[in-house]
DNA sequence: CATTCAATGTATGAGCCTCTCACATCACTC
DNA sequence: GAGTGATGTGAGAGGCTCATACATTGAATG
């Protein structure tokens, strides 16, 4: 446990296993997903390259842990940002513009989060992912005319979450320009974006979805 | 491949430099990006390890090449998609359902394409996503109230462009489900989506860019 | 033709990384 | 206070990126 408060003194560390993840994240905000590596954590953490194999099988577990690191703290914002607002369909919304925002906070954090095949091969991420749908499930069925099923409910939020991720994925990418400068234009433009499409799927009769939505 | 025709019986390859692109194309597809390593390349093209830094500076740019590449098909692809619609709305929309589509079909290219920090660090890259832009930029004029500037046509089709790559970000981390399988259906919700977009751009006095989110 | 040269491929190697395996050290229990 | 499992170390195999010096060749030039 890391309540011993050693940090490095003793042979063994103390908890080094949070003191990797927190390595990773910092050196992942400097250097990138790309630039990280397993052997700079340990040096960071003053310990020999090896040592991080005791508690993480290979190179994307330390990630991946960093990455439900990350999502946990994401939690904890949007939590914050949802309990501010009364009506749920402002609740759906704000979510993403919260999350455009917290984008331009945490970068290195999404860095690792949408980091190519991670998701795919690491179950707990999904978990997290899913754990964050249940949060605003609530509010998309009280939004919905009444009679639709949780299965457009939870189409509304994955339509939100894409706009959100896509706008993280451009803001990041730089194509507004410097990510920090225009973070809460973008994020007002999420805000936007998100209303119209909670208005979209509103509409009593909404289009016929054309292919019914897979499970 | 190679202009000449010589596949590799001559000490010189030919055309080592597009041989590569295609090799890279076909290894991304099989391990994915972080997967991906030059010397694999040189490897099938029966190349020396350096062989490839003849042709390009350094892994990162041969990995651009081959998104360039990507990013010339799919071009390819939605004009096809955008010559079979009538109307500008239908036309904006109907991008968003052939942009997820494409990535079910073209996953390594959309691996590559969405490589953390590619597109931030080659410039040629994000040319050729304006010049995407510019294609659907007529259509985004026509379908607009009269009297709205440039910037709120371009702050539709990051929108619509947001809300494909995130779908696309969704489908390829296998959150719906195997990417193959599910494919259509989400485009299906990608352009209905859209769609809603659309609609709320549309909206003569809708709120402005900033806009406070009084209602 | 013979020669030269610029482009292209090769050989070698330094330096870094991931991950493994045998061994050292320590916290805890009985 | 001896045993034991968890945790860290040392050494190293194998792979990768990229730099540098050298080999080969098609084409231009005289």
């Amino acid at each position: 446990m890391a309540a011993t408060g050693r940090g490095r003194d003793t042979y063994h560390h103390g908890d080094l296993a949070a003191a990797l993840v927190q390595a990773t994240l910092e050196i992942v905000n400097e250097v990138g997903v790309r630039g990280f590596s397993v052997a700079e954590a340990a040096r960071r953490t003053r310990v020999s390259p090896a040592a991080p194999y005791r508690h993480f099988a290979d190179r994307d577990a330390l990630l991946a842990a960093a990455a439900l690191e990350v999502s946990r703290r994401l939690r904890a914002i949007h939590e914050e940002a949802i309990a501010t607002v009364d009506t749920p369909q402002e609740r759906l919304a704000t979510v993403a513009g919260s999350y455009v925002r917290a984008a331009a906070r945490y970068r290195s954090g999404f860095d690792i989060l949408n980091a190519p095949g991670l998701r795919a091969a690491h179950p707990e991420l999904r978990e997290a992912t899913r754990e964050f749908v249940d949060l605003l499930l609530p509010s998309a069925f009280e939004v919905l005319p009444p009679g639709r099923g949780a299965e457009t409910a939870v189409a509304l939020l994955d339509a939100l979450y894409a706009l959100a991720r896509g706008y993280v994925a451009l803001l990041l990418d730089g194509r507004f320009g410097d990510p920090g400068e225009v973070a809460e234009a973008i994020a007002q433009r999420a805000l936007r974006g998100a209303r119209a499409l909670v208005a979209g799927y509103c509409i009593p009769d909404g289009p016929p979805p054309g292919g019914h939505p897979g499970r």
